[in-house]
DNA sequence: ACCTGAACACCGTTCAAGT
DNA sequence: ACCTGAACACCGTTCAAGT
């Protein structure tokens, strides 16, 4: 809508700073970087600013850390309101794997949506967002849930989500950072799979090495999630 | 064992600093401050010492850092090492049980264990150390699993332990880290139990919102595992 | 109105110096 | 051998000053 191209003269290329600049930029960087390289200064540098002029449109690192979180969820409620859903077990299909989405495509951002201490003690991560948690409760109720299966399949889901997704992020994250070259040495030797761990005092570690590698994570979600709905099914029917 | 009081003179009351120290001084300053609080010249002046003294100990934050996981992984094996069990159900009910122990004594830790990279990339949150995994798959084994039955057990309790144990460290360790008075105003008003959030937009939240804020992590945590280990039943079973 | 420069308090870390 | 003092580079943040 708004111009996307500046009609004005040559070199108001820079259209000033927004809110929405600095978070999304913020969002890139932690993407590009991890969240612990995000400093002020650096995210500055970024928009070809000086770190003060952030202060402007955040109120500090805390506010813009939370802004991070709150614009990965946003984009999560957007993607969900176009969806409809004949059967709950299609929305909390459908729920889930945008969830997940969201993890892989941001592995770096997702530890702070996991950790973050939620605004208030009874939202839980990863779903933290009010209108978030309203549109999941009010979805579920309106497929006939009771308010208390309503309620609870909030908090098992929750879990469920959290314990998978962190766990693809956290190693998915670490592939991505130590692509951050160190440049220390160099770098000529070390690139062995394991990092150079001793598995002599570890033999059935050693010996189920290539087994413990394998990534399979995108099914074990699948299944977990089936699991899940069938827990939940028998729970509503009782 | 060793000398608890001091058998020497009266002021050698300071018997100097020691790695282990150092690492258990830092797991009680976070249990008490949280790990953001942690630096290394408030370390070292809960021990009477400058900062610089550490780096006798330690090679650094990091290094300090993953120690402080190591510590609490490794007080979780010497608990394990006594007990024995009948049945590989009973073990995993166990170990679970001791897992979760950890994360409710130190749910400012917690955080730690579940997002910091392991060591290699097929360690998994928050079973993150080399001999207790090897306790682990060697206990399963013992007990009749298949490798690939070990490896799996392996992948879908760190899931669920890391979902469920680091949900509840987020709400406790919000829970213990804002009684860290503030001090700000002359703290009048705000002790409410939401904080101030404006709840008109969201009526469904509003409504739900005491069965929400209801606490029922341990019991969710126990059904959750009963189904966990039905599940490997039916798995191994095939 | 929006950004900058300089400054302050506080980090992690290094290294020469003390005892 | 173990700890300290001083220093360096780098944070987040404030505030007066520029345009």
């Amino acid at each position: 809508m708004d111009r996307t191209f500046d009609a004005a003269g040559p070199d108001k290329a820079r259209p000033g700073l927004s809110r929405e600049l600095v978070v999304k930029s913020a969002v890139s960087f932690i993407d590009a970087h991890g969240a612990q390289k995000l400093t002020m200064r650096a995210l500055g540098a970024s928009l070809d600013v000086e770190a003060m002029a952030l202060y402007r449109h955040v109120s500090g690192r805390e506010d813009l850390l939370e802004s991070v979180v709150a614009e990965l969820l946003r984009g999560l409620e957007d993607d969900l309101d176009k969806q409809l859903s004949e059967t709950w077990q299609g929305y909390l299909q459908t729920f889930a794997h945008h969830v997940r989405q969201i993890a892989v495509e941001h592995p770096l951002v997702f530890p702070l949506v996991a950790t973050r201490h939620p605004a208030a003690p009874w939202l839980r991560p990863p779903l933290r967002s009010l209108s978030l948690v309203e549109g999941f409760l009010r979805a579920l109720i309106d497929h006939g849930f009771s308010d208390s299966a309503a309620v609870h399949t909030y908090r098992i889901i929750s879990s469920f989500l959290l314990g998978h997704l962190l766990l693809e992020s956290v190693v998915r994250g670490a592939e991505v950072s130590s692509v951050e070259i160190p440049l220390d040495e160099g770098n000529a030797i070390v690139p062995e799979g394991d990092s150079g761990l001793d598995l002599s005092r570890f033999p059935v570690v050693m010996r189920l090495k290539g087994a413990l590698s394998e990534d399979h994570s995108r099914r074990e979600f699948e299944i977990g999630l089936e699991a899940l709905i069938d827990r939940i099914e028998f729970f509503i029917s009782q």
